[in-house]
DNA sequence: TGTGAAAGCCTTTAACG
DNA sequence: CGTTAAAGGCTTTCACA
C-alpha cells in the first residue's frame, strides 16, 4: 500500500458510489490501474464491504444507550454464550471487551427508553449478568465510519518499483 | 415506507454493491419500481450515504478507547468550541452528549496506547476539560453499521393504495 | 505499472398498462 | 404503482507500451 492507495481509500470511505474513472481522475491515475488497485484492496480485505448508511431518525433508532457490564463468570464458556446472545440482538451495534473495572461495553440503539427497557429485560432473561449499568446519550454529536488513515503503514517508496 | 422499502433497506445495509435488478428480484419487484423506491429513499434521506468500510487491522487503528469527559463549563460557548475541536480529530469516530454523571463520551481509534497518549495530549492542549477518564477496549467483538429495522414506522397498508 | 479502446453489464429513462 | 424495452454510462477486460 502506498500513497495512492491511501488516497483511494480516503475517497471510498467518504463515498463509495464514486465511479472508478472519477476516483482515478482525483488521484491522478487512469481507470485501469485505479481499478486494479481497488480490486486488490478488496481482495486483501482492506476494503471489507460497501454498505448503505441509514439515517437513525428516519428508521426510529435515535436513542443510543451505552451499557457497561460486569460479570464474575470470567470463564471462556460464559463469554462464548454471552457473545452469542449479544450477536442475536440487532439493537446491539457495538460490543467490546474492556480492560479496567467494566468487563464489557455495548452500544444499543432503540427508539426510546421504553424500548430500551424491553431490550434489557430480554437480555437479562437470556443470560446471567452480575452488574449492568446503562448510560443514555442525549445527542449524537458525531458519528462516522471513516477511520483515520494517518496511521497506515505505507511501503517504502525508495524508488518507483513495488512488489 | 412499507414492507418492501424495509426489505430494500435491509439488503443495502448489508451490501450496497447489489445491482438494482438483484435487489428487485430479492424483494419480488421488477427493476424500475425498485429503482424508484431506492431513489426516493435517498431523496428522503433515509439512505444517507454509501461508504466503504475498511478493516481496522489493515489500516492500523485496532485500538478502541472510550473517553468519558466531565466538565464544569456547561455553557453553550464551551460546547461549541469543544465540538469544533473534536470534529477536527479523525481519531474520534463517535461523540455523544450523555445524561448521568459523565457529560460526554467519545470513541477514539488509534494504533496503540502511545498513539492514544499523543492524541490525549493534543486534545487537552486545545481545550480545558475538568475530568477525563479513558477506558481501553481489549477486543472489538461486534461492530456493525446495520441498524435494527424492527422499529421502523410503516405506513398502514389498509389496502393496496399509497400516497 | 501505465495507456487506450472494445465488450458487456447496469443504471436510468421513456412509453405504456 | 407496475411492466417491458431502449439509451447511455460505467465497469471490466484485453492488447500493448
Amino acid at each position: 500500500m502506498d500513497r495512492l492507495d491511501k488516497k483511494i481509500l480516503r475517497l471510498l470511505q467518504e463515498d463509495s458510489t464514486l465511479a472508478v474513472a472519477d476516483v482515478a481522475k482525483k488521484v491522478g491515475l487512469s481507470t485501469t490501474p485505479c481499478w486494479r488497485r481497488i480490486q486488490k484492496l478488496e481482495e486483501e480485505g482492506v476494503i471489507q464491504r460497501r454498505v448503505a448508511i441509514l439515517n437513525p431518525q428516519k428508521i426510529n433508532t435515535r436513542v443510543n444507550v451505552f451499557v457497561s457490564i460486569r460479570t464474575n463468570a470470567h470463564s471462556h464458556e460464559w463469554l462464548k454464550r454471552f457473545s452469542e446472545v449479544i450477536q442475536e440482538f440487532p439493537e446491539v451495534v457495538e460490543f467490546y471487551r474492556m480492560s479496567g473495572d467494566v468487563d464489557y461495553l455495548i452500544r444499543v440503539v432503540v427508539p426510546d427508553i421504553a424500548a430500551y427497557d424491553a431490550f434489557y429485560k430480554k437480555l437479562i432473561a437470556k443470560i446471567e449478568i452480575r452488574d449492568v449499568s446503562s448510560a443514555f446519550a442525549m445527542e449524537q454529536i458525531k458519528y462516522t465510519t471513516e477511520m483515520p488513515l494517518d496511521y497506515m503503514v505505507l511501503d517504502k517508496e525508495t524508488n518507483s518499483s513495488a512488489a
